[in-house]
DNA sequence: TCTGGGGTCCTAGGACCC
DNA sequence: TCTGGGGTCCTAGGACCC
């Protein structure tokens, strides 16, 4: 952890589809939709990553694909192809670390946030974009603040127009005081609604709540915690260790539902048994075994198992994820198997929580 | 609109022990 | 025999995010 006067949150643009037309320049301007096998008819599939071309059809990314391709029928269709992400993603981050005064903590192929002592933060965001565009031919958005939940939030007036945006303290609440409370980030369309229904709507309501009434509906971490984000506060903590993964999971949708036993039991054991090899090949041991079922109707169940020994035997994991999966009924459809390893920590004893924990009352 | 895959973390309740 | 309280471990479920 490093202490930092600002925290710039950096996400580059619509990037699936940036890496898609860098490698095939003429694609660009055209719309261009990517996911799954990259056949716009097939189904169980969803939109990865939508150019803005093809958002403007009203396509975005998460849609099934037959419907993305009905709203747009004259989109280039491409197949998802993430070791062409991650390196990607690679060449980002080495070209962020490259710069000076920066601690560049990743969150994901295409985001992270830096942290800086500098005193001027909108220098160093332009520099951040000069140096992305150069290096690796796409072009990304920054947010300034003083904590990453708000320059994250930032992130996303900046992706509005002008490429970059600072919320501070000044501009919080004239920016974002009469905004729906899901305006934040981690507030998400459940915590909204139920907010509400304490007739917190807005941002600004939120912020003038008690923080004890929160709590009291929400619990002790997220009540506090909606409460502090709602004052615009947050986690200014940026780090560069590298993230140490809790859990791994493998999860496939089938293109036709499954019915047979057997045939099920194989596919949890080859899971099971893919999802081992990927954590030993890590030096992980794992240490708990969930497996997830999701029926035709889309039911969705998770039971997982605590070994009494951790293992990197894929044996016993398969064995493992065999008997916590006769604890399902079975007796309809599958559309979905899953299976996850819960890790054994790095640290021994380091099972502390990441969540960002909520500040005393100011 | 017949709805992917990979994650993280909080909350609640039961079991068990002191 | 009855009762209260606290702590810890475990599992299920839910919410959110990229």
């Amino acid at each position: 952890m490093t202490h930092v006067a600002w925290i710039l949150h950096v996400d580059v643009d619509q990037f699936i589809c940036a890496v898609e037309v860098r490698r095939r320049p003429e694609l660009r301007g055209r719309p261009v939709l990517v996911g799954g096998t990259g056949d716009p008819n097939q189904p169980r599939t969803v939109v990865a990553g939508a150019s803005y071309e093809a958002r403007k059809f009203g396509v975005h990314s998460g849609m099934p694909m037959r419907t993305a391709a009905r709203k747009c029928r004259d989109a280039v269709f491409l197949a998802k192809d993430d070791p062409a992400y991650e390196a990607a993603s690679v060449e980002v981050m080495d070209t962020l670390r490259g710069l000076d005064d920066v601690v560049v903590e990743v969150w994901g192929w295409d985001e992270a946030v830096v942290g800086t002592t500098t005193a001027r933060p909108e220098e160093l965001a332009a520099e951040i974009r000069a140096a992305v565009l150069a290096g690796t031919g796409l072009s990304c958005c920054v947010g300034i603040s003083d904590n990453k939940q708000r320059a994250k939030v930032a992130t996303g007036f900046a992706k509005a127009g002008p490429g970059v945006y600072t919320l501070t303290d000044e501009n919080w609440m004239p920016v974002m005081g009469d905004r729906p409370t899901d305006a934040l980030w981690g507030v998400g369309p459940k915590s909204a609604r139920n907010l509400a229904e304490l007739g917190f709507h807005t941002v600004r309501e939120l912020a003038m709540a008690d923080p004890d009434v929160l709590k009291r509906r929400f619990g002790p971490v997220m009540g506090g915690w909606f409460w502090m984000l709602a004052l615009g506060r947050g986690d200014n903590q940026v780090t560069a260790e590298p993230w140490v993964p809790r859990s791994r999971s493998k999860q496939v949708t089938y293109p036709t539902d499954l019915t047979d036993r057997d045939e099920i039991e194989q596919h949890v054991v080859q899971l099971a048994r893919e999802v081992t090899a990927e954590v030993v090949a890590e030096g992980r041991t794992v240490e708990r075994v969930g497996v997830t079922v999701r029926t035709a109707s889309f039911f969705t169940r998770t039971k997982a198992s605590k070994l009494p020994q951790a293992t990197t035997d894929a044996e016993v994991v398969a064995r493992t994820a065999l008997e916590v999966l006769d604890r399902f009924e079975l007796d309809r459809p599958i559309r979905l198997l899953g299976v996850r390893a819960e890790l054994v920590p790095l640290l021994p004893g380091d099972d502390r929580s990441l969540f960002p924990r909520p500040v005393d009352n100011p």
